[in-house]
DNA sequence: TTGAAAGCGCTAACAT
DNA sequence: ATGTTAGCGCTTTCAA
């Protein structure tokens, strides 16, 4: 605790000195004590306890060829949706020592192999996406990179590294078959329609076919999906569908939005119109109805993520490469029309 | 473009070596290539692309003692208030060639020196706080180090170097001046009170007093401040405060608790309650009625201390250290009774 | 304006 | 189980 007479912060050799061992004897017992006799052991300890010693990252870093940073790409932290997959992250990584390095991406649909080149000045000992990695140059070099890379949320089946995903076919799968159930015969879809979502969708109008209704509407959004997102998409949907009679939104704010906007304007919900949101966000529960949605767990997948990553980047060998958190549906009020 | 043949990774030798001059004279075309010959200058960079060089972060750092890491300590990003004033520092930081690290912190009500100590071994070019540091042993630590310190929200009037605020007391002044114009007699407060909180408190128990009201009711709440505990709260307050008419959150997540709890045992908003949040989160607008609110900007106060930060960090020197955000009192209808 | 030499602090590789 | 030597890739210092 006292290396305040210091000027010059301390280093193994000075610990080396109080403890009468070589610099590489400290080093070892810091990094690997197994491989130091435990009387000897002790002593580094009590001498880097005595100067205070913190290691220098940089210079062992350098040396060693490793970093303990994990860059972590994100879309936006404050989507809620993402904030909450990265505090899993966060969580999961508490009292390791690697450290994350957010840096953000925005809503790109993909990233490309220029961005990536630009991060590896800092040798990440990981790489963690909060999405997936399409473009075929960006995946090669990532490839190429031989460090764990982490994707979130993909389809696909064969992801670079490792994958921690929710089933979006199914997540739109179990709510096609509730609005089928509960005989809705106008749907709209509202939400984007990348990649990401286009799996969802299909799950979601595949249900409805195989109960006999039908999507009769997709619109398609681009850029943020905002409460305004959700409220002109509402006015949009009716002025296109009239005789629509049930909506699902791609995120619970444009839902939130939505429901706003058809109470204003003295809609019934769910008796009129029934509204559906996705990810079921801490305020699903709270609105008036309450907000039907599909519980995605962002935080358990990034916490997922982040366990299983921080068992490769500590050396362990993973079995299994893909994770599927699943999801449930979570009917609320705002679609209940007939008891089920 | 081209290091794809390299099983090695480029350096600046290479490059060197392509541009027929020193290392050294790559170096400083990159770092400062106004002191490079135009000419040279064109060659080094010629050089670099033909490469593909890309610089070794960690080496330079090691030899220069500045690494390009800025370390953020976050309470919570899932915290829209944090995840906002986030997003505007990631913002002012955009393009720049530094790269934040986040450390999550949780709601300790202070850091202390064997926290920071910690964080040493990365030698951060800067320290940014979502909050500020409070404990002397970490301040002295902090000026110590002699690096750019940002903190951010506080009411004291000297930071350990920077600081960007917005005033708490004058936002709790607004509110009180509003509150007691409205007539409302029986007030609660509920939210935290940390240091942080009691200012604002203050600012809105003096402003009721010179206006000839009061504050009936502080209800401290402790951890988080969720829906559910503004729910809580709102029961809480009517079994102490059976006649409270008006209702002041520290956060409008909780107010928006509150709201959802009284409509539904069916109390007239703002007939019979007044409910007012804090903070202007994206909702407020949305909520029925609309929720009044103040105005503190955390995006601007993020994006505000990002950009003197990073002035600082590339070297310019900073005349104004203590940078004030403006709050503004967002009157809605959750609150309005009497016109104005 | 450019270069040569040295060394940042640590740890890999190779002894012992 | 511990020590010796060397060097990671860059940039500081000093010299030309």
């Amino acid at each position: 605790m006292n290396d305040s007479t210091a000027d010059r912060p301390v280093r193994v050799e000075d610990v080396a000195r109080v403890a009468g061992v070589s610099p590489i004897t400290v080093s070892r017992a810091l990094r690997t004590p197994e491989k130091v006799k435990p009387a000897t052991l002790e002593r580094v300890l009590d001498a880097v306890r005595a100067t205070g010693y913190q290691i220098n990252a940089i210079a062992s870093s350098l040396r060693s060829g490793q970093s303990s940073f994990i860059t972590v790409l994100v879309a936006s932290l404050q989507n809620l949706h993402y904030a909450a997959a990265m505090q899993g992250v966060i969580d999961a990584f508490e009292g390791s020592r690697f450290h994350l390095t957010f840096t953000q991406m925005g809503y790109a649909e993909d990233i490309d192999a220029g961005l990536l080149r630009s991060l590896l000045p800092f040798k990440p000992a990981a790489i963690l996406f909060s999405g997936i990695v399409r473009d075929e140059g960006a995946r090669d070099f990532l490839k190429s990179l031989d460090i764990p890379v982490m994707e979130m949320w993909g389809d696909q089946q064969s992801p670079v590294d490792m994958l921690v995903t929710s089933p979006a076919r199914e997540g739109g799968r179990l709510m096609g078959e509730h609005f089928a159930d509960q005989g809705f015969r106008h749907i709209a879809y509202i939400g984007h329609t990348t990649s990401r979502a286009l799996a969802r969708i299909e799950g979601f109008r595949q249900a409805l076919e195989a109960r006999g209704s039908r999507l009769s509407l997709l619109l398609s959004i681009e850029g943020t999906t905002e409460m305004e997102d959700g409220i002109a998409a509402y006015d949009e949907v009716m002025r296109r569908l009239p005789e629509c009679d049930a909506m699902l939104f791609g995120t619970d704010v444009m839902a939130a939005g939505a429901l706003v906007r058809a109470q204003e304007l003295g809609i019934a919900i769910p008796a009129q119109l029934a509204l559906a949101g996705y990810g079921d966000l801490f305020f699903a529960r709270h609105t008036r109805p309450t907000l039907t949605s599909v519980h995605t767990g962002p935080y358990d997948v990034g916490h997922a993520a982040g366990k299983l990553l921080r068992r490769r980047v500590h050396g362990e060998t993973i079995g299994q490469r893909i994770i599927q958190v699943p999801v449930t549906l979570e009917v609320r009020g705002s679609t209940l029309r007939r008891p089920r």
